[in-house]
DNA sequence: CGGGCAATAT
DNA sequence: GATATTGCCC
């Protein structure tokens, strides 16, 4: 399947570092533009003349990955010229006045459209649709190098598999919602080539939109009703609804919603309704300083969504959708409230999500312990062959109870563990794979084998799983894997990889490796010393079984028959 | 009512 | 198969 548009439609600020080049010869015109432009994160270069920018052109067209220029009456002809030159360059024909003919004559010129000025905001933001739509469509061969960079940087967003074009999950991928936080991103202004994920931690929430359910339900981000808590920071968890048959997207502009289609097969049941509905977290979040530019309209001017799909006593289950934002802020929720306390109405009070329901945290509250049980055990087996001997009533280890602040570049708990959120930051998410872990370490955690490794490369899961401060022998790696195509667990291994060879002096069986790769691919979640060789579940259960224990108790097993 | 777990559904 | 929802028990 291939990137659609509709796939592209979110990324508001992708076109951070996009270079523009811009011909108009009324300068004050111009310089609003470009001002505009600048302001959207574009990088802009003033042509006056005609030939200076197709010599730009000429010279580095790679300089360039989208064109605006201003025809008139007069200069049309140069203009259509410049068409022709520049006709790998997505350009945009620009005019005080709207003459058909023109209009049609550029277009068949190649112009990708035409805008009448002045050119607003909404017109110019948008402009890099273009040159992601070229270089998608461009076919690899002529596609002019100016816009790799952006094909490359969009894949990596959508996690689309680069190369083959076998864009795989581009269905299934989920936008993530990003708050885009308070911190320290890195701002590369034209860092899109560098590291196309953390360029947009701008990246907003994508939205499910069904066709034709009910979105409003308790749980509508749009409901108004007892809108988010008086607080300053509720966030709220948008639902698209609607049932799964065929649905067109609906692309409302509202600054960080990006309604995204999916384009289930409708191989359902044919009288059976089934409407799944999914509910994403929505940040509003009116604190953010995300709204930059912030949407001239209303922060949330709805666009038809919410009123055409109101209504409809199809009031199916609205699936939550929990994206790694809202996991976050479950994780926050039950740090924060410690273990004894985190309950689910108690997380749910403290996320102040609104439409979530207590169940909903119920639910995966359930899934988190289930982790947690999962897999502490599995590392506390390492250390205690006998995991029959369980020194702890509770599987969660008790951890005091710390308050985050408020930004999570890293944490520092009291017990000195540097903690460091899910990914580098909000907004490099790579994934929609969800990563579970420990949110909370035992003490003993980091004590032992932990610290005698080197493992600078990933930091926490998703659950918040603290890591250990960088090794200074690999203090200048960055935080994380900073590129968005390491987004699937093969790749995201990379990192891990890399640092198993660093200590491939220390365990230089390449057995051991291929263990430790296939695991780490198998359980992205686990934060699994590198260096040291992790046992595979299989190999933990082998070697148990060495030991005269034959088995271990399945750790789903409930805690005690009821 | 609400927590927690298993069963069920998608 | 993983996740989320439902159902049921306490």
């Amino acid at each position: 399947m291939v990137c659609t548009a509709n796939d592209l439609l979110g990324w508001r600020d992708f076109p951070k570092g996009l270079r523009v080049l811009l011909l108009d010869e009324d300068s004050s015109s111009a310089a609003e533009i470009r001002l505009k432009l600048e302001e959207m994160e574009y990088i802009v270069s003033t042509f006056c003349d005609e030939n200076d920018a197709l010599t730009a052109i000429s010279n580095k067209l790679e300089n360039f990955h989208v064109a605006i220029v201003e025809v008139t009456t007069q200069n049309s002809h140069g203009r259509f010229k410049f068409l022709e030159v520049a006709k790998d360059l997505p350009t945009i024909m620009t005019s005080n006045v709207q003459c058909l003919g023109t209009m049609m004559k550029c277009i068949a010129l190649g112009a990708v459209e035409f805008l009448l000025k002045p050119l607003s905001d909404e017109k110019l933001r948008n402009i890099w649709q273009h040159a992601v739509h070229k270089a998608f469509n461009a076919g690899g061969k002529d596609l002019s190098e100016s816009l790799k960079p952006v094909k490359e940087s969009v894949v990596s967003m959508l996690h689309l598999e680069l190369g083959n074009g076998e864009a795989m999950s581009s269905i299934s991928v989920k936008t993530e919602n990003e708050t885009a936080l308070e911190e320290n991103e890195q701002e590369h202004s034209a860092g899109i080539y560098k590291y196309p994920a953390p360029l947009t931690p701008q990246l907003k929430q994508g939205l499910r939109l069904v066709d034709d359910g009910d979105c409003q339900d308790q749980t509508n981000c749009s409901s108004e009703k007892e809108s988010m808590d008086q607080d300053e920071e509720s966030k709220s968890v948008d639902i698209t609804c609607g049932n799964v048959v065929d649905e067109n997207i609906v692309q409302t502009s509202p600054p960080q919603v990006l309604w995204e289609t999916v384009n289930k097969d409708e191989d359902e049941a044919p009288g059976g309704c089934k409407s799944e509905s999914t509910m994403s977290s929505c940040l509003q979040n009116k604190d953010g300083p995300s709204d930059s530019g912030g949407d001239p309209g209303s922060p949330f001017k709805a666009s038809g969504i919410e009123t055409s799909y109101g209504n409809k006593a199809n009031r199916k289950k609205l699936k939550v959708d929990w994206t790694p934002e809202l996991h976050k802020k479950f994780v926050q929720a039950v740090e924060k409230l410690g273990v004894d306390q985190a309950i689910p109405s108690r997380i749910l009070e403290f996320m102040k999500v609104q439409g979530l329901t207590r169940h909903n945290i119920a639910s995966h509250l359930q899934k988190y312990r289930m982790q947690r049980r999962h897999i502490l055990p599995k590392e506390d087996d390492r250390r205690w062959p006998n995991p029959r001997a369980p020194s702890q009533r509770s599987y969660y280890p008790q951890r005091p109870v710390m308050a985050f602040p408020p930004h999570h570049s890293a944490h520092t708990s009291p017990t000195g563990q540097v903690y460091y959120p899910a990914w580098g930051h909000p907004g490099s998410y790579p994934s929609n794979v969800q990563m579970w872990g420990p949110a909370f370490y035992p003490p003993w955690q980091p004590t032992d084998n932990w610290h005698s490794y080197p493992y600078p490369a990933v930091h926490a899961d998703a659950w918040g799983c603290p890591v250990i401060p960088q090794p200074p022998t690999h203090g200048s790696l960055p935080p994380f894997p900073q590129n968005a195509n390491e987004f699937h667990s093969a790749k995201r291994m990379h990192g891990r990889y890399g640092i198993l060879q660093n200590s491939f002096d220390l365990h230089p069986a390449e057995e051991v490796i291929d263990k430790v790769v296939k695991e780490a691919i198998t359980k992205p979640w686990l934060p699994l010393p590198i260096g040291l060789k992790p046992p595979s579940t299989d190999s933990v259960l082998a070697e148990l079984s060495k030991q005269g224990i034959p088995n271990i108790p399945s750790p789903i097993k409930r805690k005690h028959p009821r």
